[in-house]
DNA sequence: ATAAACATTAACCAAACGGTTAAACTGAAA
DNA sequence: TTTCAGTTTAACCGTTTGGTTAATGTTTAT
């Protein structure tokens, strides 16, 4: 089930608190259940990471880190192909889905991570992007730019597009068990999940792209 | 500042604890700091509301009724003055928007019950509602059917088109304090606010109308 | 072989926490 | 004037919690 080989006891205290963080959320989250969990002592936890809001910050890096490696690096790769912009948005939509489909509890920490106030995750994704790299986010937003340029795209607000793109993957993780009480019956969630991938994308793209 | 007159008691708390929840998270939340906020003692909170779960379901009800008695008017309003498909869905992303803005912290305390497990917002959500009446959200998917049959709009999915709007328009709310960090300069908020909601309707409704 | 650095543990602690209790106050009906 | 239900309070309690400590085991460089 678990991929990781948890070799040192700080990884293994990093896992096991991303389940339950992910399970109980921040506040929720007991430190005695966080080393029970990893199967250690609860001082080494105070060891590896001085308190729980370290411990929460180390997590959210991890995390972004996990979340945005592939698909940043899928998104170039498909940038230096030559793809065309639809493409490029079009895929990229489809990474960040997979990319919170392989780990959709880690919702729950990024919404505990917003709702924190506004330091933390700024903070985060410094540490994760070094200045030099750009983040996923922003290549899509260069992409929307560009694509306005050439008349490709209508004259949207690209930034905005970009977080409206967020919010339409986002809500669909946070909201995963809820949805299906609004109307929805799911037989097969990755049929569901398609589904939505589909939807996002023929949105965006039908919103987007010149009419001629 | 707060428009509300705390005549009873129990308004008092319920006010109070929608406040420290709204800043501290529900588990974050504590009993004694709710009953100070109140001005009252901690032994009333138990007495009104037995218990923190209790509580919170009481607000989540009292929230929901807020957020949505108005813009579930407007709503039916606009449909009961014959407005055309396209602005009964641009106006109900407006009153959305309104809406969520006159308590942006209500998100906070939404997400928590989402993250909560899915037994308590549709348990909330029938106490709000009963069962003679639609929500805003089944009324826009039934506008959006109901135009896809006339041919006004594209053969677009209505529910996950749903979840998209809401997607849309709980990200602006969720991450406001954070959405300044990423590239953008805010000097005038409800002047962002207003181009967000522009560009939302702008983005659905190319992304839903028929081409021609 | 040894010392220094690192890793791990059981036991401990003060503060915070959710929740209770028993007694007292209030206002209105009988 | 009594009564009774609803309201309010200070004080209290057992448990949980974040965090510490001091002692011990383990590795590593000299």
């Amino acid at each position: 089930m678990n991929r990781h080989i948890d070799t040192s006891s700080r990884d293994k205290i990093l896992r096991a608190a991303i389940k339950v963080i992910a399970r109980k959320g921040r506040h929720g989250t007991r430190m005695d259940e966080v080393a029970r969990e990893a199967g250690i002592n609860k001082a080494m936890v105070y060891y590896y990471f001085s308190n729980k809001d370290k411990l929460f910050f180390e997590i959210l890096t991890t995390i972004f880190t996990e979340m945005y490696r592939d698909s940043l690096h899928r998104i170039s790769e498909d940038i230096s192909q030559g793809k065309n912009h639809a493409e490029i948005i079009s895929n990229s939509i489809r990474y960040s889905f997979e990319s919170y489909n392989k780990n959709p509890h880690y919702t729950r920490i990024m919404v505990d991570a917003i709702s924190s106030g506004m330091d933390e995750i700024p903070k985060a994704l410094e540490a994760v992007y070094n200045s030099s790299q750009l983040s996923p986010a922003s290549y899509i937003i260069k992409t929307i730019e560009d694509g306005i340029d050439k008349k490709i795209f209508r004259d949207v607000d690209p930034v905005n597009t970009m977080i409206s793109i967020t919010g339409m993957t986002f809500i669909y993780f946070l909201s995963r068990n809820i949805i299906k009480f609004f109307g929805m019956k799911i037989e097969d969630e990755d049929e569901f999940l398609d589904n939505r991938i589909k939807s996002v994308i023929d949105l965006i793209m039908n919103g987007m792209l010149m009419r001629h």
